[in-house]
DNA sequence: TTCTAAAATTGAGTCAATTCTGTTTTTATG
DNA sequence: CATAAAAACAGAATTGACTCAATTTTAGAA
């Protein structure tokens, strides 16, 4: 049962996702025709709603795929972070801002975002909510840390402060991927800025 | 100029908000079909669609009052606020959320918010955001009242404060309205203890 | 190898939003 | 009042995501 079977299903996942990635990157979400990715994969249309519900999930897959980059690069900084609470998380909030744009344009960003608000029980609906939540406990993981190192006062409600950087960070990125002409450097000083009033709050 | 013509675009416009309002909260939005919605305003399909650029900025008109009423019931508060930060911030916010879903479903609510993402350029994602930041401005005015009373510290950065909180209270309401079963309760519950952080920061 | 049931693929067909083009209504002017 | 230009309307045609019944391919038993 997992010889050729197998096989071809992976390889035709593949197929679809670079399809798709190629067309979304050249003429946008909404501009890549379900049949022109079909044609491109070389499968038919048919088969493509067999591996994915809805044009919306082949963009969450490589969503997906972005956000366990992120995740990944995070947790360096979690291990080692910097030892002042500013710029820890500065530089989480840095990583997973930086890394954003890499794979995926602003189009497709708020494609995916909107997506996932509208479909919020789709497979990419739920998966998207799961990456949050991921970001969000990475975020309390590293305040746990510093609260170990002493840099953080014990007493802070580490959930709800983890809760309340994501938050802000993800709706100042949903702002940022609405405006075109908005820039990274601009966004990351506009949410230190806002950290600060924390940072001072919290600082051991 | 202003005759006829003008009444009869003013009645066709309220005709259309009236049928398209019935049928989203009957229907849903996705149920909701503009033909079917031109049957009910007494219009063709070609007259929404010259009077609205789609969908979307039918449902956002909807949108867009309820909002406003809600930033209007807000201004009793900043002018009379509780004598107390963290009441203050929780009688707004309060506002805000109760009010919430008076005239639109979660349903409406999830379209609303993905089409302001999908679109931010079309008239109703331009008007959305202009509402957030309405929203994030008077939450800045009821920190600046709080500030010249003398509850909140001066040296504290309104500006940048506001936007935190709105921001996590907007994100906390979105998933919020993602999940049919969550209750206004705990929601509110839930952002108070996020704020609770920042109240003991801020509070002079 | 040959056969059969299960799994997967196909692509023409459906459905609903949006566009387009010709017609009607309104306004302004002589 | 007549009339031409401008604005608005109607509804048929287009478009593109998604479905489904028929066909093909695969796995495994005989």
């Amino acid at each position: 049962m997992s010889g050729l079977r197998a096989r071809q299903k992976a390889d035709r996942h593949r197929r679809i996702i670079e399809a798709a990635a190629a067309l979304f990157r050249d003429a946008g979400y909404e501009g890549a025709k379900i049949e022109t990715i079909a044609a491109q994969a070389e499968v038919s249309v048919g088969t493509i709603y067999n591996y994915y519900q809805n044009k919306g999930d082949i963009l969450g897959a490589i969503v997906s795929m972005e956000v366990n980059e992120v995740l990944n690069a995070g947790q360096g900084v979690v291990a080692n972070p910097p030892a002042n609470v500013g710029d820890a998380l500065d530089t989480l909030l840095g990583i997973y801002i930086e890394h954003s744009l890499h794979y995926l344009s602003k189009e497709m960003w708020r494609q995916a975002m909107a997506i996932s608000t509208q479909l919020p029980d789709s497979p990419f609906g739920q998966a998207y909510t799961a990456l949050d939540r991921a970001l969000t406990e990475q975020i309390r993981a590293l305040i746990a840390r510093l609260q170990a190192i002493g840099l953080v006062r014990r007493d802070i409600d580490g959930q709800a402060l983890g809760e309340l950087v994501f938050n802000n960070m993800n709706m100042m990125f949903i702002e940022f991927v609405k405006r075109d002409e908005a820039r990274i450097a601009e966004l990351r000083a506009a949410i230190r800025r806002q950290n600060r009033i924390l940072v001072t709050a919290i600082a051991a």
